[in-house]
DNA sequence: CTTAGGG
DNA sequence: CCCTAAG
C-alpha cells in the first residue's frame, strides 16, 4: 500500500493513464518529434502483449523457475531468502532452450525444498493455512513449472501495468485472484497450484499483483502458451527485451541471469535464464518495505534514470513509463537506441555525478550525440553483454554477487536462504568472479519434411545446437576490447584482478562448430552464395535457434570449477559503463533478429558485391540509393540501400586515397576503384540526385 | 520510408 | 555499421 502511494506520488498526476513522464525537450522538429514520441507511447500496450507472447512462447517452462521465485517472492515477502532456479529440464530432452543456467539452484517450489522447509516463509507460508502445495502434484506435474511462470510473469507484468495504471486500488482485488486466469489451464494448474494459495495466504500481497495483469490479458496467453509452445520450437526464443521499466525484469527473464541479493535480508532471488527476474519494481511491490527498500537500494544507481521504481524511503520513483515493445527490426532499433542512451546517460550522469542525481536526470533530457557516441563506443565493447543485461541486471548482477551461486553447476541449491547469506567462498582468496550472462549461438538452417512431428523438429533443432556446440568452442578473452592473446598470462598480469577496475572483460565464444557433420543443419552464412538470396522451399525451415541465448551454468560453457567466478565488484560505479566482470560472450552475432543493441554482424562487401554495385551506380547515379539497391542486389535483404551508400562512400574515400594508404588492397581492386571514381565524377558532374535519369 | 551525413 | 535529422 505504502509502495502504490509512493509510486502514485512519484509519477505524479496519478489520474489517468501514466504516460511516459519523463520531461521532454523542446521539439526540435515539432512534427516529427511529436509523432515519434507517440509512436513510443503507442508501444506500452504493445509491451504487454508481446511480453506475454513472448514468456508463452518460452517453451518448457524455462521460464518457470524464477517466475516461481518471483510469485514466491511476493508471496513470501517476510524477507526469507528464495532462490529459485530454473526447474531441471532434462525430462524434456527435446529442447532447444540450453538457459539451464542459472545460478539458482532451488526451486521454490520444489516439493522437496517445502519439504525440507528451507525457506522458512515457506513453511511460514504454509503454516499460515495455506493450504499445503501438493508436492507430489507439483513435481509431477512438468507444468508446474509454467505454472510458476505465469505466475512469476504475471507479477512482473503487472508491476508494468500497475505503472500504466493510476488506481492504486488495484492491489486490494490481489487476493482474489489470478489464479483464476491461471488455473483457466487446467493441466497446467492443478488446483493446489500455488497461485490458488495465494489468496488465503496472508502474505498474498505480492501476487495481488497478478490480477492486474489478468485484467490486462497478459495472462491468458500465458497459459495458453504452454500448449502453444510446445509446437513452436521458434517461439521459444523469443527474447524479451524491454529495457527499462518493470519489464525489464521480464526482458531479462528470457535471456540471462540475474542474481539478486538482498544483503541485510537474506531474499535472494535469482532469476534462471528463463525466469523473470526479480527486478527492483518489483520486488518493490512485492516485497515487504524494509526488502524492497534494500533491493531498491541495490539496484538504484543502475537504474536511477531508466527505470521507475518506487523508492520506499524517497518515493523518487519516476513516472517515465517506457514500455518497450518487441516487434520489427525497427523496433528492435529503437529499444536499442533507448537502452543505449538510458546507459549512457546513467553512465553520464555518474561521470559527472557530484551527489546530485537529479541533476543529472535533468541532463537525461537533453541526449547529444556526442554522448551518444560515447555510449556507442562503449557498447561496441560488451555487446552482448550489454543487450542482455545492461540494465539494472548489471549492476545487480554484478553488485550483488555475493550469495548467488554462478554457474557452478547447480550442484548445490537446495536451500536459497542459506546460500544467499553466505558470501561465496571463492571471493575470499582473490579470486576474480565473472558472470557470464547468456551468449549467441550463430544460425542454424534446419530442413525437415513437412511432415516431420514437433517431437522430431524438436530434437533435430536440440541436436543442431548440441553439434553446433560440441563441436567445441573458441573462448578469446577480451579485456577493454582486446583479445588477450597469451594464454600463459595470468590474470593478474592482463590486469583482471581481484580488486581491480575490470573493464570491459568480455569472452568471446565461438563454436569452432562440425557444421557439417548434421545434414540437417546448415550454417546458412557459409553455405550462402555472397549477395544471393535463399529460396527456400516450404519445407525448410529455417530455424533461428530457438534460444539465442545461453545460460553458461551449463557446465560445457562453464569456466572451470575453482577458478570459475564471478567478479567481485568494486566499481560500481563504472559498472554502467563497463561491465565489470561480466563476460560477454559472443560467437556469432549474427542473426536476423538480433538481439537488443546488438549490432549486424560486419560482412564486409565482397568483391562481387562491389562489382555489382559499382555497376549499379554507374548506370543510375548514386543518390538514389533504394534503387540502387534493387538494381545490384534485388530483394537481397543482407544489404541495404543505406548500406550501399555507406559502401559506396567508403569506396570514394578509398579510392581517392593513396593506394599506400589503404590497407588490405585486396577488396576493392584498383580497378574497381576507378570505376568508382569515374562513376563518381560524372555522376557528380551530372547532379544525379535531381534529376537526372541518363545513361553514361 | 528515404536520403544524406556524421560518427 | 549505426544513428538520426530532414525530406
Amino acid at each position: 500500500m505504502v509502495f502504490r502511494k509512493k509510486l502514485d506520488e512519484g509519477s505524479g498526476s496519478g489520474s489517468g493513464t501514466r504516460q511516459p513522464r519523463k520531461p521532454r525537450a523542446a521539439p526540435l522538429a515539432p512534427v516529427k518529434r511529436s509523432a515519434r514520441l507517440k509512436k513510443k507511447q503507442m508501444y506500452a500496450l504493445n509491451l504487454l502483449a508481446t511480453v506475454a507472447e513472448s514468456l508463452s512462447s518460452d517453451e518448457d517452462g524455462s521460464s518457470s523457475g524464477t517466475d516461481v521465485g518471483e510469485s514466491e517472492e511476493g508471496y513470501n515477502s517476510k524477507g526469507t531468502s528464495v532462490k529459485v532456479e530454473q526447474l531441471d529440464e532434462d525430462s524434456k530432452g527435446t529442447s532447444v532452450k540450453m538457459e539451464q543456467l542459472v545460478e539458482v539452484p532451488l526451486m521454490l517450489l520444489d516439493s522437496t525444498a517445502l519439504e525440507n522447509g528451507c525457506s522458512p516463509l515457506d513453511s511460514a507460508v504454509l503454516e499460515n493455512g495455506c493450504p499445503p502445495l501438493d508436492s507430489t502434484s507439483l513435481e509431477n506435474d512438468c507444468c508446474k513449472g509454467y505454472a510458476m511462470g505465469c505466475a512469476g510473469i504475471c507479477a512482473s507484468l503487472s508491476q508494468t501495468n500497475l505503472r500504466m495504471r493510476e488506481g492504486a486500488s488495484t492491489q486490494n482485488v490481489a487476493g482474489t485472484v489470478s489464479s483464476e486466469s491461471l488455473i483457466k489451464e487446467p493441466g497446467v494448474f492443478a488446483e493446489g497450484s500455488l497461485v490458488s494459495r495465494t489468496k488465503p495466504c496472508p502474505l498474498g500481497h505480492g501476487l495481488g499483483t497478478i490480477p492486474e495483469y489478468e485484467t490486462v490479458g497478459v495472462c491468458p496467453p500465458c497459459s495458453t502458451g504452454l500448449a502453444a509452445v510446445k509446437q513452436e520450437p521458434q517461439s521459444i526464443p523469443v527474447m524479451i527485451t524491454g529495457q527499462g521499466d518493470g519489464i525489464a525484469a521480464t526482458r531479462h527473464s528470457a535471456v540471462d541471469t540475474m542474481e539478486m541479493d538482498v544483503k541485510p535480508l537474506p531474499v535472494v532471488i535469482a532469476a534462471s535464464s528463463s525466469g523473470v527476474h526479480l527486478d527492483g519494481p518489483d520486488m518493490g511491490l512485492k516485497s515487504d518495505p524494509s526488502c524492497s527498500y534494500k533491493v531498491q537500494h541495490a539496484a538504484d544507481r543502475d537504474d536511477d534514470e531508466k527505470f521507475p521504481r518506487v523508492h520506499p524511503s524517497t518515493s523518487r520513483s519516476k513516472g517515465g513509463y517506457l514500455p518497450y515493445y518487441l516487434g520489427d527490426c525497427r523496433t528492435r532499433r529503437f529499444f536499442a537506441t533507448r537502452m543505449r542512451k538510458a546507459a549512457r546517460n546513467k553512465i553520464c550522469g555518474e561521470m559527472s555525478n557530484k551527489g546530485s542525481k537529479l541533476s543529472i536526470r535533468g541532463k537525461k533530457i537533453s541526449t547529444t550525440r556526442r554522448r551518444a557516441q560515447t555510449q556507442r563506443t562503449m557498447h561496441k565493447t560488451k555487446k552482448v553483454a550489454e543487450c542482455y543485461s545492461a540494465q539494472p541486471s548489471d549492476e545487480e548482477t554484478l553488485t550483488e554477487t555475493s550469495g548467488t551461486s554462478v554457474p557452478m553447476g547447480g550442484q548445490d541449491a537446495p536451500c536459497a536462504s542459506e546460500s544467499g547469506q553466505k558470501k561465496p567462498c571463492a571471493a575470499e582468496g582473490y579470486n576474480v568472479k565473472f558472470i557470464i550472462k547468456s551468449f549467441n549461438i550463430p544460425e542454424v538452417l534446419i530442413e525437415v519434411p513437412e511432415d516431420a512431428t514437433v517431437g522430431s523438429l524438436k530434437r533435430i533443432v536440440t541436436d543442431a545446437v548440441t553439434n553446433k556446440i560440441e563441436g567445441g568452442l573458441r573462448v578469446r578473452v577480451l579485456l577493454q576490447g582486446k583479445i588477450i592473446q597469451d594464454d600463459n598470462t595470468t590474470l593478474q598480469q592482463a590486469g583482471i584482478c581481484h580488486g581491480a577496475k575490470l573493464d570491459s572483460i568480455g569472452f568471446s565464444l565461438e563454436c569452432v562448430a562440425k557444421q557439417d557433420s548434421d545434414p540437417s543443419v546448415i550454417a546458412p552464412e557459409e553455405t550462402r552464395p555472397v549477395g544471393t538470396c535463399i529460396v527456400q522451399p516450404l519445407s525448410k525451415v529455417k530455424c533461428e535457434e530457438p534460444s539465442p541465448s545461453f545460460a553458461l551454468s551449463d557446465p560445457v560453457y562453464s569456466f572451470g570449477g575453482a577458478a570459475q567466478v564471478k567478479s567481485e565488484i568494486q566499481g560500481i560505479d563504472v559498472a554502467g559503463t563497463s561491465n565489470v566482470g561480466e563476460l560477454a560472450i559472443v560467437p556469432h552475432p549474427r542473426s536476423k533478429q538480433r538481439d537488443f543493441g546488438q549490432r549486424r554482424k560486419r560482412r564486409p562487401f565482397s568483391i562481387p558485391e562491389v562489382v555489382s554495385l559499382v555497376e549499379a551506380v554507374e548506370k543510375l547515379g548514386f543518390g538514389r540509393w533504394k534503387n540502387v539497391k534493387y538494381h545490384a542486389f534485388g530483394d537481397n535483404q543482407e544489404r541495404t540501400y543505406v548500406d550501399l551508400k555507406d559502401k559506396w562512400k567508403n569506396l570514394v574515400h578509398t579510392a581517392s586515397i593513396p593506394p599506400q594508404l589503404r590497407r588490405g588492397q585486396a577488396i576493392p581492386t584498383q580497378d574497381l576503384l576507378d570505376r568508382v571514381l569515374a562513376a563518381q565524377a560524372y555522376w557528380s558532374a551530372r547532379q544525379p540526385k535531381l534529376e537526372d535519369h541518363h545513361q553514361p
